[in-house]
DNA sequence: GTCTATACCAGGATAGAC
DNA sequence: GTCTATCCTGGTATAGAC
């Protein structure tokens, strides 16, 4: 991975999170990135191409988080570091989260296997605090993490009371 | 507002909503309308103003739901109310939602004043109801409202458990 | 109000030199 | 690995006839 490779796959995360993949043109990238813009095709075949090499870079780390929390045995303490995730989004990759809510709406669901297995441990943790159901309780989890992390990723926000308002809502408080 | 008129708006918004904005050709809403492409420039000017009619008739439709959640003076019914809208979102209108949704990502957050009124009577139910966090509270329902709207417009879900579960947590159940 | 034809440009992609 | 030059398609938009 040359210096330059790296210059484009930055640019174009930049620019295809902030302004949509497809009103981003390879030509604009180029720029951006001070790159000839027939380097892209070189390293990356076509545009396609550039964002998937993109996502594979941005699952690999999401998942790293993923793993970090299922590792977490207590179920009560999985809960809490499950629901402080989107306030722990390291600033340097908004970028990448911005374009996997963006492409979620255009593309699907943007799943992967690591997902899978995150949303079956947070349900096993609901099971083993003695939630009357499980899986409705995962999915909401689900739900309030996206809607939360898109206020955090979108607008200013006070994450301390936020939170606080969340954990009480589990008892974690 | 002729026929031929409707059925653009029609097929602009069902493209939109699932194929996205920028990749959506006004040939192909053309196409899809049955109509001639020039037609479209006629009578929405350009692209971006067949849009704009798109986002104003769904503007006023959303209004008239915050409104009516607005009115209920109660702030229990009025809480309830509103953690009901995901799940009465018509069908008819998911196009119009998901398309919403996709643009907040792309083109700042959508704002419009009903939506402020909105959150503001949220904010006021809280305080009535006594909660330590009145603001906080209202932003948290407000992304919990949009991360279960997700969920609705993008998944197939059981809505019964799911709104169980949500209840239970504002003690409503 | 509507269609056909067309101008014009920008975007993605390739070829070939260095 | 990188750049320059260029091709070609398809997208937005306009003009003019009906």
């Amino acid at each position: 991975m040359t210096e330059k490779q790296q210059n484009i796959l930055n640019s174009a995360l930049r620019l295809f999170a902030t302004e949509g993949v497809d009103s981003t043109s390879t030509s604009k990238i180029a720029k951006h990135a001070g790159v000839s813009e027939g380097l892209i095709f070189r390293h990356f075949t076509n545009k396609e191409g550039l964002l998937q090499a993109i996502l594979e870079n941005g699952r690999e780390k999401s998942d790293a988080y993923f793993h970090s929390v299922m590792q977490v045995k207590d179920p009560k303490e999985r809960l809490l570091m499950t629901l402080h995730l989107p306030f722990v989004i390291p600033s340097d990759e908004y970028d990448f989260w911005r374009l996997f809510y963006t492409l979620k709406w255009q593309r699907g669901p943007m799943e992967h296997e690591g997902m899978n297995l995150f949303r079956n441990s947070m349900k096993e943790a609901f099971e083993e605090l003695g939630y009357t159901n499980p899986s409705a309780e995962a999915q909401l989890v689900e739900a309030l993490i996206d809607g939360v992390a898109t206020e955090v990723l979108l607008k200013e926000i006070y994450p301390k009371p936020l939170l606080d308002c969340i954990l009480e809502k589990y008892k974690l408080k």
